[in-house]
DNA sequence: TGAATATCTATGGACTCCACAATAAATCGG
DNA sequence: CCGATTTATTGTGGAGTCCATAGATATTCA
């Protein structure tokens, strides 16, 4: 990363971003003894550079904390509510939008159901009033919004287009970004879903902090989604993951192992995977032979993928992972000829709020790009606007 | 990357290193007001901040630029001379020690021919023998060193040992740090050498500033390396690039569609693939058909990790590359039906200086880390030295 | 030779940080 | 209740770095 020098005020602004960092990165408020502590500055300059801060509306000060020897230190903390990302998730079956506020905390949400057979036009309205409802649960307006993000399924490119998509028959070269502009004026980005579930598990997750990590999306329709070197990997057209459209990993027909398993007999397909998992739980031989065998294909790609790219972990996650009991030892059995080392593998905890949370990790990202790039300025806490 | 604050020393010393990226960076030598245009200090600041950097023994100055109005301007460039780094190919062939300044540029190399039964001391002495020559070629001793990185075939995990080689029966385990670390006191890395490869073609081959790319080793024994958001992918525990371990890929025989062919009756095994190419270039059913069963194979491989990953280019390296005219072509027809989008393909163009230029790349990378680090200092130019 | 152009050099002022000393507010023990 | 102790806050002087501006310098062109 570029370390860019300047003047002094570049310097006072280097510190002001420290610090603003020290407290977003402390569990709890912070002394100004400690803070200096932490950014390496002077006392006196820290009363400085807190007043300043404090001015400009970035941090408030909290009650002094009881009992201790001495003279009670003032504490800090950082005014997370100064600002709120909004995260998006529109799926097959819902829309799901959540606004956090800075330091990621869910504050308000709204939801839609719709349905696959839910026309462009209507899932577009669905996600305005899905914000609408969030923004509404909140208090909030659309001004109060410093980033927005949504998950999309299909692949999206760096540009924020759907460019394939098999699910929704409409849905593919939807302008995402132009509908929700034409009420937001913040800054907007839009990405696959399961990247998204990805990113939210690494950051909030079972795969909290680790840096390289696969994640399975198991489910009616498989996907995966790559983090490497900590950051979501995008690919150049946006098509990362997508090793189960090779012919010989099976993907594409891997989920009938379970609808068209004798264990699921009579039901509809889309409860059928968990009837079988249900099954193969007391042991069941036609289940757990269902779900060996598709846990065999799913391990086919998966092990594609951990060679390729020998990760610390792989987070299974996606429908099928509710029942990762079952489905998780198969996976690993499956796995073991496959990969010189099978890495750990952990279930997804986030549930269905996943890609929402990570829709909003990844505006908090950009709203901290801005901040934290050597240009970026920190005058008081606003709204940016978008460029375009 | 983080960027603290701190006192104005800092504030200095940040203005010294955008300098010095400014000049490294530059294709010339640069005026006062040049540089103060490109790190945005005023030209009295600029002034101050050579003077210091001279004074150090950073840069140095350059005659004027003749012709052009007025008073004729100083000029600086930086001191590519003041430091060194090594890099090191440890083949099963030869081994290949190169010496490069700071700008990356070669300025002497040593070469010893080795074969695959020499054993592991002499081989390791064949390195000494290498770089004692690369020094003496140089006018140098291991004190002007900054810094040392040596390609090794096999896996190299994060510690620099060698955990896992099939073409060398007892070169596993080798401590090729410690062994060098006897003769050398600068940090050393140890990597493996297809991904020292690729991340030579990324900084000065066919792959310049492409940030996501896939390094494919053509050769008797395939290989894979990936440059991810252009960084050079390491792993967990180094054994990325692997796909050609799955069985279905078919990497581990496919050398012999080559080998057995017909259009290569009679010769070694290790000129037959150059024999088939040949004559495939010249129209030979036998030889297409086999380059076409090769190029079959390695395609699954690569669709692999191109579905994977989506990266923006592969790059085709090994010692089949040299006959890229005829497997370029194959390669991508064979990649047509299981990709989404093809990336382009180019083949390497380095030579097989290209793991002694890479390892030299590393060795640079790691220099450079230490000074744009946070807590780097730039006092003196001088050799670090290593902590252990 | 003199005008034009661009660079070099020097000075004063503004800003930021640091070190140190004096002041303020709490707890603890008698 | 009061002083000793502990810790935090406030204030002052000094040093380092950068900027703006003005005058001196060196080269080209007419």
């Amino acid at each position: 990363m570029q370390v860019n020098g300047g003047d002094l005020q570049r310097l006072r602004q280097l510190n002001l971003l420290s610090s603003i960092r020290a407290l977003r990165e402390a569990t709890g408020p912070l002394t100004l003894t400690e803070l200096a502590a932490r950014t390496g500055l002077s006392r006196g300059s820290m009363v400085d550079v807190v007043t300043d801060l404090q001015d400009r509306g970035w941090i408030a000060e909290v009650e002094p904390a009881p009992g201790g020897m001495g003279r009670p230190a003032k504490r800090y903390r950082f005014r997370a509510d100064a600002g709120h990302v909004l995260g998006i998730d529109i799926g097959v079956h819902k829309v799901l939008a959540i606004i956090t506020d800075l330091a990621g905390r869910a504050v308000a949400s709204g939801r839609v159901a719709v349905t696959p057979a839910t026309t462009r036009d209507e899932r577009l309205e669905a996600v305005d009033r899905a914000i609408d409802a969030a923004l509404v649960a909140g208090g909030l307006t659309t001004l109060d919004l410093w980033g927005v993000a949504a998950g999309s399924i299909g692949v999206v490119n760096r540009e924020g287009m759907v460019t394939r998509v098999t699910a929704l028959p409409d849905w593919a070269g939807v302008d995402l970004i132009g509908h929700l502009g034409r009420r937001l004026s913040c800054p907007i980005t839009i990405e696959n879903d399961s990247k998204l579930a990805a990113l939210a598990e690494q950051r909030l997750g079972v795969a909290a902090g680790v840096r390289d990590l696969v994640y399975l999306h198991a489910g009616r329709r498989p996907g995966a989604a790559l983090i490497l070197n900590g950051l979501l990997h995008h690919g150049f057209s946006g098509a990362t993951g997508e090793v189960g459209l090779m012919d010989i990993t099976g993907w594409r027909t891997m989920a009938g192992h379970l609808e068209n398993s004798p264990a699921a007999a009579g039901a509809a397909p889309e409860d059928a995977a968990g009837l079988v998992f249900a099954s193969a739980r007391t042991g069941d031989p036609a289940a757990l032979a269902a779900v060996d065998a598709y846990a065999d294909q799913l391990a086919l790609g998966t092990a594609a993928m951990v060679l390729t790219l020998d990760p610390e972990l792989v987070v299974l996650g996606g429908g099928f992972s509710r029942s990762a009991d079952v489905l998780l030892p198969a996976l690993r059995r499956a796995l073991e000829p496959h990969c010189l080392r099978v890495p750990e593998i952990r279930p997804s905890t986030l549930g269905e709020e996943c890609v929402s949370l990570g829709a909003a990790c990844l505006a908090l990202d950009h709203v901290d790009d801005r901040f934290f790039s050597p240009q970026g300025s920190i005058s008081r806490p606003a709204a940016p606007q978008r460029l375009t």
